[in-house]
DNA sequence: AACGCGGGGGT
DNA sequence: ACCCCAGCGTT
């Protein structure tokens, strides 16, 4: 015989999360605006990037492109600075060139048409769903980690969430909870829920308004959910990079604009070979990188750096420029600049753990 | 459907 | 050391 499910009246539970989340929810810039290029670059910023992480960067960056307008007509070198430190730059990327998409051939507004927003580049379902909803109250559930942990305890889902297999039925539940007459705010309830009550570790489930709603807590299981794919041991690479003096400048390269850390500079370099000391490695990837000779390679200091994927070791040296004229193979530019003025290129986070030894 | 893509906070 | 985060695009 089945069990009586928890939830009989969906509308109880979204009264219950939606009271809760009026008296409860955490202040943010982003709130309070129905401002749909306010709210679609919060969307942005917030992809897999946690709101206190967010706060300072949204704030810099409305500051400095205040309107769909003035971020399609800025150079793109420009985003990536004010996105420096804040990771996974090909959002950066493609929300400037939705906005030129916006400016050029959708008439200068945030298109208030799921489908049509949806379509431009950088907003996939989640996107779509939430900026659709916060800032025209339209009705799609929005499915992100936080909502995918609620909708699993509450409906004690076997379904992993880290798997892609799984995104149907985490967003077959959500369209089915979803609050039609206030969608906005109960895809922020979900999420503000799951950021702070129903937390992935250590739920206080005592204190959730919707615990009499949920299958985990009922059943005192929700330490086991969500479920979870067992993820892949990450690599360690070593690598050599060089900083190369000519005079009173140094060079630096910008990276190509797909794949990791896009557009951003670096200091020419690369993989150490088996059997290879760091020094050649040096020589060698400055060689094959752009082309030229370098002498009185002298070791500056080892940074470490975690991606998602794999690790990094760094070790960096200093040398000096020899011969030979800069021909890039790999870079898509590089520059002599000086020191100083490192600080006006977007630079990856692992150059600026060493940097500062430079200018000492 | 699987994988690449940052960086940091929490435990 | 590991998990997780207001995901998306490519293959």
């Amino acid at each position: 015989m089945p069990k009586k499910p928890l939830i009989q009246h969906s509308q109880d539970f979204r009264d219950a999360l939606l009271d809760w989340f009026r008296d409860y929810q955490r202040e943010m810039p982003w709130r309070n605006t129905d401002n749909p290029y306010y709210i679609w670059v919060s969307e942005v910023m917030l992809q897999q990037t946690q709101v206190k992480k967010v706060v300072d960067y949204y704030e810099r960056f409305i500051e400095r492109f205040p309107d769909v307008q003035h971020l399609a007509a800025a150079p793109l070198q420009d985003v990536l600075k004010v996105w420096e430190g804040l990771g996974y730059y090909a959002r950066a990327r493609n929300l400037h060139k939705a906005a030129q998409v916006i400016v050029n051939e959708l008439g200068g507004e945030v298109p208030r048409d799921y489908a049509t927003f949806r379509k431009l580049p950088g907003v996939g379902d989640y996107s779509a769903a939430a900026v659709q909803s916060i800032a025209f109250n339209e009705p799609y559930a929005a499915v992100d980690g936080n909502i995918k942990r609620v909708v699993a305890r509450l409906f004690l889902m076997d379904a992993p969430v880290n798997d892609a297999k799984s995104a149907k039925q985490f967003q077959e539940q959500a369209d089915e909870l979803l609050d039609r007459e206030a969608p906005g705010l109960f895809n922020q309830a979900m999420m503000e829920l799951g950021a702070t009550v129903c937390r992935p570790q250590s739920p206080t489930c005592l204190i959730c308004p919707v615990n009499a709603f949920c299958e985990a807590f009922h059943t005192a299981r929700q330490d086991e959910f969500p479920k979870r794919r067992k993820a892949k041991p990450v690599p360690e690479h070593h690598i050599a990079v060089g900083v190369i003096y000519r005079g009173d400048e140094v060079l630096i390269t910008q990276r190509q604009l797909d794949g990791l850390l896009g557009g951003l500079w670096e200091f020419p370099g690369g993989r150490i070979a088996d059997g290879e000391t760091a020094e050649a490695a040096c020589a060698r990837n400055i060689s094959e990188v752009v082309n030229l000779s370098v002498s009185d390679i002298k070791y500056l200091t080892r940074v470490r750096h975690a991606f998602t994927h794999f690790k990094i070791v760094v070790e960096v040296f200093v040398c000096d420029y020899q011969s030979g004229e800069v021909v890039l193979n790999g870079p898509r530019d590089a520059k002599w600049i000086q020191v100083e003025a490192l600080s006006d290129y977007p630079l990856p986070r692992v150059t600026h753990k060493f940097k500062d030894k430079l200018i000492a």
